[in-house]
Parts: C-alpha cells; structure tokens; sequence
DNA sequence: AGCTACACTCGGCCGC
DNA sequence: TGCGGCCGAGTGTAGC
C-alpha cells in the first residue's frame, strides 16, 4: 500500500530509468484509468513530449512534461507504475502502457483499478483538489517542530484519524501513522490538543523517523507494493506494530493488539503507548 | 467551522 | 466446490 516511503521509491527508481525519455506511444486498455482535460485525448496529447522530471507531493507522482504539462498519478491501493524493457512479459492488470524511446515502457498496473493517472497543462493542476489541498511534506525543512505542535494545538480530533488526513499532513497512510504512534509510545484514541510538549516533539520525530527509514529500507511490501524496477522494499521487517497483532512489543513484549480506529485496522502496544 | 462517519472504487478471499 | 458478502486505502462528501 503505497504511502510516502513506497511512492518516493517508486520515484527514485523511475527517474533513473524514464527521465529524459520521450513519449512515443500510449496504451489504453482500461479507459476509466486515465482523464484529461475535456475535449483534450490522453493519449494524443502525451505523444511526443519527454519526460523531463519526476516528483512527489505527498502520495501523488507528478511527472513533469515537455510543453508544460503534468501527468498527476495517484497509486492508491494497488498501483504499480513500472519501466520494463520492452519485450518483457506484462504484469497481470495492466491498465496503461506508454512506449517510451529507446524500447523502454512505463506501465501501470492495478488489480483493483482505485488509481488515477490525471493529465493537465502544468499550470491547471489547480483544479486536482486533492493535490491543492495537502497538508504540509513531512519530510521538508518547511515543516518544522514548533508548526507541527502549534497544528497539534489547533485540533479536537484524535490522534490516528488525524494523522491520516492528508489535509493535516501530506503522505502518511495506515502503516506509517500506526508505525509513527508507536514509536512516540502514543495510543492513537489520544487527543491531539492534549499532547504535553515533549509528546508532540516526540511524535514529531517519530513521524521524521519512520519515513525516513522507511525510505531507506525501499518502502513496506505487505502485498502489491513494488517500486519503479519492480523490486520489493524491506521496511515490512523493520515495523513495530503494523501487522503484528499477538507477537510481542519490541520494547515491552506485551502483546500488540488490533482494534478498529476511524474504520481502520489499527495496531498498538496497549502497555507502552499511552 | 470542524469533525466523524460513510460511500465509493474493485477483486481477492473467507466462510458457509 | 460455488458463491455471497466482507475487506481494505484513500478520497470526497454528507451530516451533525
């Protein structure tokens, strides 16, 4: 399940190996994947433009176009955007393919088709509300610890559904929220305006911590998660909580149990996060 | 306004 | 074995 770790990989890898390319060909197999401007074709308008960037803004991957435009690509649960050579076999569910020059393509797959692969002139990426309304990047040095507490401060809602909200912060997502709470040893029912100082500066490093580590280990394979070369990530190893309900705490060795928070299975020490 | 809950998307998979 | 129904992640929205 792509989040933040899983799409700055799939970022990383992608960039190596597409950037510079330039769009020969485009596939459709599942229409409903793609959208574009009204009156404007995907794929006829793709065609011929080079890949010249690729970045990420939260969970999204903006590709950056020759003739300023952006195609917005949002993984969700079970996207999978990988550059292959050509002649190498498809993955199952394979949605999009774009031929790319020197017999490289960029294809996307995705089992349960919840992705979406946006195309926009670069300056009317405005109307992406999702994109427009994220929260600030966790990992940039904008966002600093003294924001982080004083939006801490601002809200009534409990710990785990607002870390969730893109709108609070931008590219957490189930694992990485259950994951950041356990290391800053807070339970996730916690109120964020009843956070002492010291919590929030502990919750704030722990979310730095997690991330960051995450992106290190290549991201969280629990199932459908691959990167741009179609590698595994590790970080699925390295986890405290996310998906270890019954095996042992790493600091206390109670038991981790799963409850339902914000219609989210969610995970935690109930001994040493408080 | 701010928060919560639920609908929506779909195929996999569980359980009857 | 077959099939109905639930699950899951993130987003958008309705409603309180």
């Amino acid at each position: 399940m792509p989040e933040l770790p899983e799409v700055e990989t799939v970022r990383r890898t992608l960039e190596k190996k597409v950037v510079g390319h330039k769009i020969e060909g485009v596939t459709i197999k599942l229409a409903k994947m793609v959208s574009s401007l009204p009156g404007e074709d995907f794929a006829e308008t793709l065609l011929g433009r080079t890949i010249e960037a690729i970045k990420r803004r939260g969970k999204y991957l903006i590709f950056q176009l020759s003739g300023d435009y952006s195609l917005v690509i949002h993984l969700r649960m079970t996207g999978r955007l990988v550059a292959s050579p050509k002649e190498e076999p498809l993955l199952p569910h394979c949605h999009v393919i774009f031929q790319l020059s020197q017999e490289v393509e960029l294809r996307y797959s995705d089992v349960r088709q919840f992705g979406t692969l946006t195309l926009r002139p670069s300056n009317q990426l405005t109307d992406l509300s999702g994109l427009m309304s994220l929260g600030p990047e966790p990992l940039s040095e904008d966002f600093t610890v003294q924001i982080f507490l004083k939006a801490l401060s601002q809200k009534k809602s409990k710990l785990k559904p607002l870390l969730l909200n893109q709108h609070f912060l931008a590219g957490l997502g189930n694992i990485y929220v259950d994951e950041a709470l356990a290391r800053a040893g807070l339970h996730p029912d916690r109120l964020a305006q009843s956070l002492q100082e010291e919590e929030g500066q502990k919750l704030y490093q722990s979310i730095q911590e997690v991330l960051r580590e995450g992106i290190e280990a290549r991201g969280t394979s629990f199932r459908d998660y691959v990167d741009g070369e179609g590698q595994k990530g590790d970080f699925q190893n390295q986890l405290w909580v996310y998906g270890r309900e019954g095996e042992a705490c790493r600091r206390c060795h109670e038991k981790i149990i799963r409850e339902k928070r914000a219609g989210r299975s969610t995970h935690f020490c109930p001994c040493c996060q408080q």
